[in-house]
DNA sequence: GGCCAGGTGTAAA
DNA sequence: TTTACACATGGC
């Protein structure tokens, strides 16, 4: 009879490839700024390496209340590595002054922001979401990308949907280890990215 | 040159 | 509720 992993296996056997990285916490570059919100929006459906070119534009411009000084037309010329610029430019600057204006400064939106206001704003999925709120906010959130539901399918698991994939993903491990889950998600999510660049 | 990358919004069935 | 398509640059 098969025997399908659940997620704690799969957590396992990333910790066991030896992935070569120190310190999940620096995995995502200023993990806890609000240069997360900008780099989440940017690698949409973009390598994280064009994302990087952006962000190295951006220079000076990478706080909340620095960026919400920027108009368009220089964001857009900006952001240019990291694709689709024409609708991430203002959907970045419309989420930056939402954030502005709901909640002052970006200490207070780690603090008190919700997975449904992200949702809300355009431009922010699932994905999107569950990055800012698990790596900017530090929130027990776990993210799924493309990555990790090409690494579940090697284990013969799929799902439609993305919150079938969370839920699968949060709930073994979630049970298994009850505390410190945003670090164990960091580093699961981490984990799953690493071995994927190792293995393709 | 073709394909894909740490997705999302919108329109149409 | 599901599916199809546009969005755009850069690396391989």
């Amino acid at each position: 009879m098969l025997q399908e992993k659940t997620s704690l296996d799969i957590y396992n056997y990333l910790i066991n490839q030896d992935l070569l990285f120190t310190d999940e916490l620096l995995w995502w570059p200023n993990s806890g700024t609000f240069e997360v919100v900008i780099g989440a929006l940017l690698t949409q459906n973009t390598t994280w390496k064009n994302v990087e070119k952006s962000l190295s534009n951006l220079d000076g411009f990478l706080t909340l209340d620095s960026f919400i000084t920027l108009d368009e037309q220089r964001l857009k010329d900006m952001i240019k590595p990291s694709g689709f610029y024409n609708q991430k430019a203002p959907r970045l600057l419309a989420l930056a002054n939402n954030i502005h204006q709901e909640f002052i400064s970006f200490d207070v939106f780690k603090d008190k922001v919700s997975r449904q206001w992200l949702l809300n704003q355009k431009g922010v999925g699932e994905e999107t979401a569950d990055s800012i709120l698990c790596y900017g906010c530090f929130r027990d959130e776990m993210v799924v990308d493309t990555y990790t539901k090409r690494l579940l399918k090697k284990f013969g698991i799929e799902f439609k949907k993305y919150q079938d994939y969370k839920t699968f993903l949060d709930i073994g491990v979630r049970d298994h280890f009850k505390k410190n889950l945003n670090m164990i998600f960091i580093r699961y999510h981490a984990m799953i990215v690493e071995y994927n660049k190792l293995n393709s």
